[in-house]
DNA sequence: AGAAGTAGGACGTGGGACGTCCTATGACTT
DNA sequence: AAGTCATAGGACGTCCCACGTCCTACTTCT
């Protein structure tokens, strides 16, 4: 009652061939482009479907499964099947596997998390410095007030002020991005049992990133966001969990693994 | 015969509730996680999963094809199922559709993929401006020199270019995402007719970088990488698609771009 | 007219059957 | 004895059918 009972090892190389579901798959989605369905837009139904696509309900279903969890579609229970945004939540089963599964041995998953969130965020503030809304200074200073109060609200806060700045650049995908890879960073982290954030240190690079956007210069407010994350990796480094680990060369031989 | 002949709109906000089946899915991960299974090792039988579980065999298969379409999960017919490598090709199809699906009204999200990738290339290449392998650079020019010969391999020498760069920094992530922007662009482009790049071209912005990266300065790194996107832009502009509309600001009318 | 009850549509789940694909084992050939 | 081919069995793929649950829209009663 093990695992499998066959001889299967873990150095099979085959990769699975095209399926006949994916066909399926395949031929839903064309649907919704073909028709341009916009996001909410009501989906024949599966049994209509199994109908024109000349297959069983059940493959319908397998194959709606697959979209839903892309968010390609939403499936509400007696009632119908929808168009799906595909926003960045379909992703956040796939990225917190990813970042738990060869996590054991290997925590520097949770350093490329933060790396990623780190370069777009310095690139997108760097924009943000050159040109904002004026209001978005005072919706910025409201978060850093309710960072400072410690508390649950905190976290909120600190999620929010990112955000805040990401969306201000106008780049839907970067701001989805950025914003997912919060989430599964503070779901790993809390699972790892790593660091809860200081909320005053985080408030005071905050505060930080702040200014330098007031002024209005690039290069200043790239720095401010290094140094944040600097202070984020070396809270992580002190944590339970040991630490990311260093940055390791890509191909050579030279160090590592 | 329509889409739906019930009176369903557009405008339903109602949320899918949290649906029986994710718990389903969600225990499958764990049981993953739980063993420490790693990549490529052999799943339960879907019939074992079943008992296991308490639930159908369709059921199971249903979740199965839910973590199949996030690479969680391998399938082999009449083989088995296999961990997967959550790598990025699993995305694909999100990232494909997320871009055509509003595409018609809004080829903004073409540029998005390209903005998302040029921050998080320019900060990748500053950072290997610092520090990298000597052999890097050769590796490099033998990239552009096949880009300056013209045809079908100049695309591939293109993106290779580009992944060398991603890999020598040495995350994963970030590496995994630019190659997934470069696949999803070239593949959203071709399908509205974009321009195809013009090698000779965008040879000389990768020579460019390339200088900087000898110079080991990683500010004209970054400024390179800039104007090698600038470039692509300006491309994607004269484009039959007619471009990519501005930059619009996140909530207010004020500026723009 | 308004509210409660009801019929029907649509998804969710279960069970079983059969086809297809793959591997491993054993018989056969050289 | 070694290699090749045929075969049996395991595992996934697809299908059918039935019933449960949930939601909406219509009907009916007050």
């Amino acid at each position: 009652m093990a695992t499998c009972q066959c001889k299967k090892d873990i150095r099979e190389t085959r990769v699975a061939r095209p399926q006949r579901s994916e066909e399926i798959t395949k031929q839903i989605i064309d649907l919704i482009v073909d028709r341009q369905l916009p996001t909410g837009a009501p989906m024949p139904t599966e049994l209509s479907l199994a109908e024109d696509i000349g297959v069983s309900r059940n493959s319908i279903r397998e194959a709606v499964k697959a979209l839903q969890a892309l968010g390609i579609v939403e499936v509400r229970h007696g009632y119908g099947t929808f168009v799906g945004s595909a926003g960045s939540e379909a992703l956040q089963t796939w990225l917190l596997f990813r970042t738990r599964s060869r996590g054991s041995t290997d925590a520097g998953r949770l350093r490329d998390l933060l790396e990623v969130r780190e370069m777009i965020e310095t690139e997108l503030t760097s924009r943000v410095a050159r040109d904002h809304r004026p209001e978005l200074i005072g919706e910025l200073q409201a978060c850093v007030a309710r960072m400072r109060r410690k508390g649950p609200d905190a976290a909120v806060a600190d999620r929010e002020f990112h955000d805040l700045i990401c969306a201000e650049a106008g780049f839907d995908l970067a701001r989805e991005l950025t914003g997912l890879f919060w989430d599964v960073y503070r779901a790993a982290e809390g699972e790892m049992g790593g660091p809860v954030s200081s909320a005053p240190a985080t408030a005071k690079r905050h505060q930080a990133i702040v200014d330098a956007l007031v002024s209005g210069d690039a290069e200043a407010a790239a720095h401010a966001v290094h140094r944040h994350f600097d202070e984020v990796r070396k809270r992580a480094k002190a944590g339970r969990y040991g630490g990311f680990g260093e940055a390791r060369p890509a191909v050579s031989g030279s160090a590592a693994s």
